[in-house]
DNA sequence: TCGTGATTCATACGTTCGTTTGAATCATAA
DNA sequence: TTATGATTCAAACGAACGTATGAATCACGA
């Protein structure tokens, strides 16, 4: 096979396309903007990708592979260290967390943008990104789970699974941040925050996440139900 | 003038507009579903909206009005009844964010339909919503960030305003939840959860977000690594 | 050097989009 | 009852959408 005339043209589109997907989303970004912005033909898309559907999930493809497996690869790093200790919260969010909040830096892995596009996407179920991502995920998150399950054997497990969740989301904003955090107040709090984004973002968020995973258990008001919750 | 043929013609417009946002985002609904849905003709939206985007506007006016007057009105009732001392954090958090959890109960304003789509959206930066968004809330969020300034004197103003910014986050996703949830993690906890959302999940929110708001500050020199953190 | 398969290109297809139009239909006041 | 203005309706508009096609162009092994 004759290889390549040039080789970054699926390399263009993606780039493109992540940062449009960000921008715009992805029923908001067309085809032509795409190609458009990437400087390559109309029908390049459909001929390397086959579809825009196929193009977002490897817009996603492309940088989940290697965070999930650095994740693991982490995660299994810290147990190994610990032996049969439990890990301590601490470590775990950060493996989770801070593992993804530290792509902001490496432009070589999309850096803030695909982080922002991260962000929005996850609120916005659009089935088939929703099952896609949720393949992506369904090993990391069990193994992440667990770790916290093992770490606070005190709180019950359905708690830990919501404020993990909370975490996610308030995760999602941090990063997303900059520009939904505009519409909530002026801001004109320190313009330079722009540029140490992650040097005072991470330990900002981490200490905001951790207050949150160990905060005290909620009452619940009505006795009738709490019965505390099981999970499967 | 004569008066409405049918007088739910523009409610049944923005209900259907509502939900449909909410399951699919703005670009992602046609005008062909809105009307479809509303069971009324193709052209009523523009005869009575002039517009999409108005229409999209339309939608969050109906609901944030209310909201953020609500939110004004509990805020200076709190601090009538107390006098010149500052609020108690637990106090300014209810106020924001439980009376707008409070909304998904109440089906007359929206109920859980409208805390999605506003919590989707506000990751979506389109620019005439976020404009629209950031004028609906510029008045209340200044006062509750002055009410949580003098209710924490010790903590920097900045990290208040990034610690609003990630219980916004946190809620977003609690709230965008039960379906983003399932990105995640494979969640089998308690088909029966959707039922009880508020009763369980506004207390397990208010725990989350208290602790993360009033979590130890964080450390800006080292990666946040050192001694593991201290509920307050 | 030429032939071959990979890639790019201009162009077009059929659909769906948001919006507009002008006539039909309704409710009310005179 | 009739006149009037508000509302609904079916139909169409041009524009933009994602995708497909077949010829032109390229890189490279023989």
């Amino acid at each position: 096979m004759a290889e390549v005339r040039n080789i970054d043209t699926r390399e263009r589109i993606l780039d493109a396309a992540e940062r449009l997907f960000m921008a715009h989303g992805y029923e908001g970004t067309s085809m032509r903007q795409i190609t458009g912005d990437a400087a390559v033909n109309l029908a390049a898309v459909n001929y390397h990708f086959g579809s825009k559907e196929s193009l977002m999930q490897e817009v996603f493809r492309r940088r989940l592979d290697w965070l999930n497996e650095e994740r693991m690869r982490v995660l299994n790093e810290m147990e190994q260290a610990a032996g049969d200790n439990p890990l301590k919260p601490s470590q775990i969010v950060d493996g989770f967390f801070g593992t993804l909040l530290r792509m902001a830096d490496d432009k070589e892995r999309g850096g803030v943008t695909f982080l922002r596009l991260l962000g929005r996407t996850l609120t916005e179920p659009s089935e088939f990104v929703r099952t896609f991502l949720a393949d992506e995920y369904a090993g990391v998150m069990e193994r992440y789970k667990a770790a916290l399950f093992k770490a606070l054997p005190d709180v019950p497990k359905a708690e830990i699974v919501w404020r993990f969740h909370f975490m996610l989301g308030a995760t999602s904003y941090a990063i997303a941040g900059t520009d939904a955090l505009r519409v909530v107040t002026d801001w004109q709090i320190e313009a330079s925050d722009t540029v140490d984004r992650t040097d005072r973002l991470v330990p900002r968020l981490m200490s905001f996440l951790l207050g949150g995973l160990r905060a005290p258990l909620p009452q619940f008001g009505s006795p009738a139900e709490d019965a505390d919750v099981k999970v499967a």
